[in-house]
DNA sequence: GAATTAATAAAACGAACGTTCAATTAATTC
DNA sequence: GAATTAATTGAACGTTCGTTTTATTAATTC
């Protein structure tokens, strides 16, 4: 046999990705073999080098598409201008439904990345500094305007980043809580934790919260 | 050649433990080869299955003391009989200290879990979810008392846990922070996550913090 | 110091791996 | 409908993998 009858390109790659990062997700990357997903997809091993050159490959192309999606998911939901809270609500918010919403596809970026080479670890890492440096933002402005309470903006911000990625670890869709209920929980806590206090048109620059928000 | 002067099985094996988190850690266990790990501790790759019959048998070994060495360390460190407050104070320290101290470590025992065979994770999750019903465990304690504002114990406890684990992924020991400092500041963002007040000897059942802690 | 046990080396096993190549057939173009 | 291009198969390549077996030497026991 060849050429099977019915056969597309497109159909086939997209076929490829899609199988690719449930298996990544489910075995990890080393553990999957090319001949596993050939399998998954039904087609031959050899069928895959068609569209990805080696197995990195095919890896990095998942990874980088995955955090344009994040990056530009974000340069959707963000709020032309708007104060901090607004700001970091909307950041929280994105963040969990974008990260819930492609949870093997943040697996495979989050847990695969010793995977790619030097250079490549690289190009995926600034793009995630990148997106990370958005928060760092928001908090800042935040924190200058009194409207948060932080210690440290860039441990702050690493801390709600870990804490917002981890639905991914417990969360499965249709089990005890939505994902409405699972954000609105979330948003109150990061709330709670940056300090945010209910402003009053005012800036309070110092003292501690005094009006906590409820979300 | 065969037994070489001045071997020890006793050394040899904890030498064999060490090497392995280090590379597991680093390469990740798939990628890891046994032949590669008996070359970093000056070995063949034979005289592994000495001391572990199957590769499997050392990531179980590796992940199993780990877990019994976070148990330990927080029966240890856990106050006999406290506040809330105390007890959450506690468990944020030790599980941070802990946490840093064994980085390494805690890689493995977290990414590696899909290695494992059914009944072994099913072990080591166990483990996992005994030691996590003690921080639900203060955190329910706190809410009833009303010393803690928590909307759902459940999903603050592993927000929490998953907050405080995140620091291995970017604290570096000798870098900006000290050990100290990001305790300290763990510590601060954790009370006011979870909402927690100044307790005036009476517990207040209801109404947003007024007092938020300062720490 | 002979016998026994402990700790290792050296070599080999079959299986699986990522990848390549040539052949073959389906779809498209002219 | 002939020529060309697209998509895939089947077989093979060399390498590496986890593991086993056998032999050999160091340390210990008697």
């Amino acid at each position: 046999m060849a050429r099977t009858t019915g056969s597309d390109g497109e159909k086939t790659e997209a076929a490829v990705r899609e199988a690719a990062v449930n298996l990544i997700a489910r075995l990890g990357y080393e553990a999957m073999s090319m001949r596993q997903l050939a399998a998954e997809v039904g087609v031959q091993a050899a069928a895959l080098y068609r569209y990805f050159p080696t197995k990195e490959d095919l890896l990095f192309t998942l990874m980088r598409e995955h955090m344009e999606g994040l990056q530009q998911a974000w340069s959707t939901a963000r709020p032309a201008a708007a104060d901090p809270m607004s700001r970091l609500a909307a950041y929280v918010e994105n963040h969990i439904a974008f990260h819930i919403e492609r949870r093997h596809s943040t697996h495979v970026s989050n847990m695969e990345l010793r995977s790619l080479s030097h250079e490549r670890l690289t190009q995926i890492l600034k793009m995630r500094t990148a997106y990370e440096k958005e928060l760092r933002a928001i908090l800042r402005d935040g924190a200058e305007a009194g409207v948060f309470e932080i210690d440290d903006t860039g441990l702050t911000a690493m801390a709600l980043i870990q804490m917002m990625t981890g639905v991914i670890v417990w969360f499965r869709p249709g089990e005890r809580l939505s994902v409405t209920e699972v954000t609105a929980s979330y948003l109150s806590m990061t709330m709670r934790l940056v300090g945010a206090t209910i402003s009053h048109g005012t800036a309070r620059p110092s003292g501690r919260a005094r009006d906590a928000v409820a979300l």
